[in-house]
DNA sequence: ATTAGCACTCGGTAACCATGAGTGCTAACA
DNA sequence: TGTTAGCACTCATGGTTACCGAGTGCTAAT
């Protein structure tokens, strides 16, 4: 069943005053509006339809209306006018990529911020995949007798490191050796694929020239497992406390607890594909997000997907300026961190 | 105005009831206390004279006592009964060193988790100040034409690193040949001095092997003013929502931006001397911790102060048993570290 | 010095009522 | 037939009142 404009009409301006002002949206004051020309009893009429079609929904039997998960959705879908950001916005989005920054990590840990401070939602920046950078040199630095460091480089710059047990029975030359045979053959090779290609091409390798080679191999591999855990930032986590939603410590509890559960959002948020996804209320699958929407994007170098950022708000949230201010942010990320890092 | 025997008593028995129970505490509940055998009229009596002291408050005109900031502060100072560790957190300390462990930041993250969870408190540890490590190693490894990451390992295994913009007019053999000076000057150096020596001694010895001498020193210096902040780890953040004062969302609001404001926190922490240091309400100067009180410990290596580990709860906290906790795992944790990096 | 007894205070809870914003329905109207 | 005015009804909200009980301070007896 189609609804009729007027319906349309109605929905999205409840949907609109109730994001504006949190309270529920009665007939008398839609036929004030200028957008309606109608009888408070006609929209009366209107509303009840809405309502049995599962778009609005009253939270006790004499209140006004509010948008149910499904409104939203359609909102979301159909009705949202894609709104201009205006001049301050653009201004302060870029000022993120003001100075020369070089390193990747602050340019998201920044994102993160000013997301957050122009929204007052939560911003969750999801940092690139380091998986899919190449590597560029291996180093292995002893520290002492029993321990050494091994630091790993990207082309992009990143710089990964772990510490190992050296057994007393390896000598300086065999690292060397070692090291010079993995920067010869792995070079260039993603990270995510360090292992395989070791075990496939370097393995025969390293044993031919190596004399501690198994030794040295597995201490020096084990050390290649690395869980790459793309860093999540996070801005304005205390956001959420002044939307008039949470005004409930139980709820504020169990939000910000899923909050710490890094792993959780680590998941949520990953599995996007390209573009803008919102998801709405019990979309999200988890209880403690049913009053909360999450749009995420995602950005690029090139065509490589890297990462994502997203925001956190109430289900009650601006749809259709985060959705601007994520578009418009992911496409200036992409535009920097393609000019930077695309060449090597 | 010294305070009776039996006034102490009374003091502590208040205390201990109060902390257990968050609730006010009555004379007639006293006097059913096994400790007390006095009719809950002669505790009346005391207790007026503590209220006028100072150390307990009422409030409102006919409700129990709670204790006063002075009160809780003189419980700490002479009441507090040193509580034995129970067994089994004696065994959950020490899982953290379980497995052998190579990396700091790794004891020191799972040191703010467990002890969050032992104490239902928030934790906070401060990581090794880093400014105090020894060199052991640079590298300078380019990146493509216009920039190049440095790399700097320090003598207990850390790694730093900067990325920078190098001039296209620098070749590889300067660049070796730099690393190679530096490495000969400042191995064994604190990072702290780093720049001192440098601009001393190093930048006299660069100037003569060195072509591009200005440009290489000063891109790399730089880069070598490291705001070395050494890292925040917290433990718990919500844990402070499930006690009953911060049943007020705007308490709660308030302590969690105060929480994510780390560079407070820093200084709050890192400015205790060795031992254990109580800081309860108003002490820590911040509105936000009113009813909050703070305990620090440092852990060190030899006798190196290194770090600080801190609880935070409410006044009402257990003080006692925290105190036990932070005193036993600060030891632990000084032990393990002294004899993991001491001999380098 | 201690205690029993008593009047008093005050937070908390429940009951009650008036108010007003909002609805659904019916009947009149264009 | 779609729109609107009118009206009875619902319910959250906030204020008033009353009552209960835990706890106090004071006085007088032990």
């Amino acid at each position: 069943m189609l609804l009729t404009d007027r319906q349309l009409l109605i929905l999205q301006v409840i949907v609109d005053d109730f994001i504006r002002s949190a309270q529920p949206v009665g007939s008398r004051s839609l036929s004030k509006k200028e957008e309606i020309s109608l009888s408070s009893a006609t929209i009366r009429n209107e509303m009840a339809d809405l309502e049995e079609l599962g778009y609005i929904e009253k939270t006790h039997t004499s209140s006004g209306r509010v948008p149910s998960e499904k409104g939203y959705r359609y909102y979301v879908d159909h009705l949202l006018s894609p709104q201009d950001l205006n001049q301050q916005d653009i201004a302060i989005i870029q000022s993120i990529f003001a100075e020369r920054i070089f390193e990747f990590e602050k340019i998201i840990q920044r994102s993160a911020k000013i997301l957050s401070e122009l929204t007052n939602y939560t911003s969750i920046v999801l940092g690139p995949d380091v998986s899919i950078n190449k590597l560029k040199k291996i180093q292995i630095i002893p520290l002492n007798e029993e321990t050494a460091v091994a630091i790993f480089v990207t082309d992009t710059g990143h710089v990964e490191n772990r510490t190992f047990s050296l057994p007393a029975t390896v000598d300086a030359s065999d690292i060397e050796k070692t090291v010079n045979i993995l920067n010869d053959r792995l070079s260039g090779v993603p990270l995510e694929n360090l292992n395989d290609k070791i075990y496939k091409e370097v393995a025969m390798l390293l044993r031919q020239h190596i004399h501690n080679y198994d030794f040295m191999l597995h201490t020096i591999l084990d050390s290649f497992k690395m869980p790459l855990t793309e860093k999540l930032f996070f801005g304005g986590k205390t956001n959420m406390l002044s939307q008039p939603e949470f005004h409930d410590v139980a709820k504020v509890r169990s939000l910000l607890t899923m909050i710490d559960q890094e792993e959780w959002f680590y998941n949520l948020i990953r599995t996007g594909s390209a573009g803008i996804h919102v998801k709405i209320g019990t979309e999200n699958n988890n209880s403690a997000m049913d009053n909360c929407s999450l749009i995420t994007a995602s950005y690029s170098v090139g065509s490589e997907k890297l990462g994502t950022i997203a925001i956190l708000g109430p289900t009650r949230m601006e749809y259709s300026r985060v959705i601007s201010l994520l578009q418009f942010l992911s496409r200036d990320l992409t535009t920097v961190l393609t000019k930077l890092y695309q060449n090597n």
